[in-house]
DNA sequence: AGGTATTCACATGAAACTATTCTCTGAGTTAGG
DNA sequence: TAACTCAGAGAATAGTTTCATGTGAATACCTGT
């Protein structure tokens, strides 16, 4: 594009109207005045909190649903209407969010509870101290006065995943120590069995209090987007059965309303960009399309450099048509690791390595027994053939092959 | 033929190690009184 | 003598290695017919 064609593009754009009336009401942050279909749990939380109000310590509660089906969202909801009455009351409540995904944040025991401190204003190195010394300087922090402490530990199971569950042990226990302030815990998992594998005494104690979040159906999920829909585009700007095939889409994925709403957004980007001004149905095909390739090519960019020479070999690796066994990959990669002159790791590693991959979603690693040839895993590509050059283009600019 | 024992090629687990970043502590050093 | 510097000990964390144990089913090997 030359210069004067890119200031034409640029004022053409700005001349053009927006299909966008407040795209902010279909992102992943936004907070809705009203939550449909959750009346009922936002009830439940509702009442089990409110003797907060009271300075009476809440049951703790445990939270479970599959992603998009409202839970933060919900949780939040309350959260900021009791902690606004609560200040108008002047109630020494204090409600904290933590999202125990976020890495460097919130992910381990220690920046678990350094991270609260630091919300209570207290200077805490990021390493370098042992855990029970920052529990103490917490502990003394919040029991300087009468203090009710909500704990709200969002994707707690991937907390547990990494960090075992004493964490959540010593999180209950902590109201022992406690002389003048009380904490309650709110705990919110997407994983619906995580509480069997728990120590059965944090398990009780954790979860006094159970509130489930089933996912919404086609049906909600329309009406959901309709609500959103009204708030972010310009009128008529939806095209005939746009709503109804997002929320079709979602519904197959265990009724995600997040991804719908993405979808719906994607959609309108994607329209106005191709400088058309209607919305319709094979958009949202196109949009479908984007998103997965930009998750997988965000993961991708992402990885560090061995997960790329792993995958890089995977892409790399062909056997004619054979299926593809973790040996044959590591034979390929430790040969990959002499050519681009990185030390290679062991097969163990590798082993690792490809089953994270295959958690991730880029490929297939299923374990399977060859019976007298062994027990290993295939291997697959579970990315759609089209995306494949791109991605094998990232890794070699990743590993300078 | 039918049954069971082996065996392969990794998977899976646990512990220990390495390297980096950061704190704390106490010994040694410096500079001002 | 107070303030400063700096090395050493300890922590947390991420990524790995080492060592040990587990495992599903195709084959090898029996056994009795």
């Amino acid at each position: 594009m030359g210069k004067k064609e890119l200031k034409s593009f640029f004022e053409d754009y700005l001349k053009k109207d927006s299909l966008f009336k407040n795209k902010k009401a279909l992102q992943g942050n936004y907070t809705p005045k009203s939550v449909p279909y959750r009346e009922e749990q936002i009830e439940v939380l509702a009442g089990i909190l409110a003797p907060a109000l009271r300075m009476e310590k809440p049951s703790n509660i445990f939270i479970y649903g599959k992603t998009g089906s409202g839970k933060t969202l919900c949780v939040n909801h309350v959260a900021d209407n009791l902690i606004k009455i609560a200040n108008e009351k002047k109630i020494p409540l204090k409600i904290f969010y933590l999202n125990c995904k976020m890495k460097r944040v919130a992910d381990t025991e220690y920046r678990l509870v350094a991270q609260m401190s630091r919300e209570f204003g207290i200077e805490v190195p990021a390493t370098g101290l042992p855990t029970d010394e920052i529990y103490k300087m917490f502990v003394n922090e919040i029991d300087k006065e009468r203090l009710l402490l909500l704990l709200i530990l969002d994707e707690i199971d991937q907390l547990v995943l990494k960090t075992g569950d004493e964490i959540l042990y010593n999180m209950t226990r902590l109201n022992s120590e406690l002389k003048k302030s009380e904490l309650s815990i709110i705990g919110i998992s997407n994983d619906l069995v995580f509480t069997d594998n728990l120590d059965p005494r944090v398990k009780s104690s954790l979860s006094e209090e159970e509130v489930v979040f089933p996912p919404y159906d086609a049906i909600q999920l329309q009406k959901i987007l309709k609500q959103r829909a009204k708030i972010a585009f310009k009128d008529g700007v939806l095209g005939e059965g746009v709503i109804e095939k997002c929320a079709a889409y979602a519904a197959r994925e265990h009724g995600d309303a997040r991804r719908a709403l993405e979808l719906l957004r994607v959609s309108g980007e994607l329209v106005e960009r191709s400088n058309q001004n209607k919305i319709n149905e094979s958009f949202i095909d196109k949009a479908e399309e984007k998103l997965e390739r930009d998750r997988i090519l965000d993961i991708v960019n992402t990885q560090p450099k061995q997960f790329k020479l792993t995958l890089y070999s995977i892409f790399n690796y062909t056997n004619n048509g054979a299926p593809i066994f973790t040996g044959d990959i590591y034979d390929f990669y430790k040969e990959a690791c002499v050519k681009t002159g990185v030390k290679p790791l062991t097969q163990r590693r590798v082993s690792d390595i490809i089953a994270e991959l295959d958690m991730l979603g880029i490929i297939n690693a299923k374990v399977i027994s060859k019976g007298r040839y062994g027990r290993t895993r295939e291997i697959g590509i579970a990315i759609p053939q089209s995306t494949v050059p791109k991605v094998v283009d990232i890794l070699k600019e990743g590993l300078n092959i």
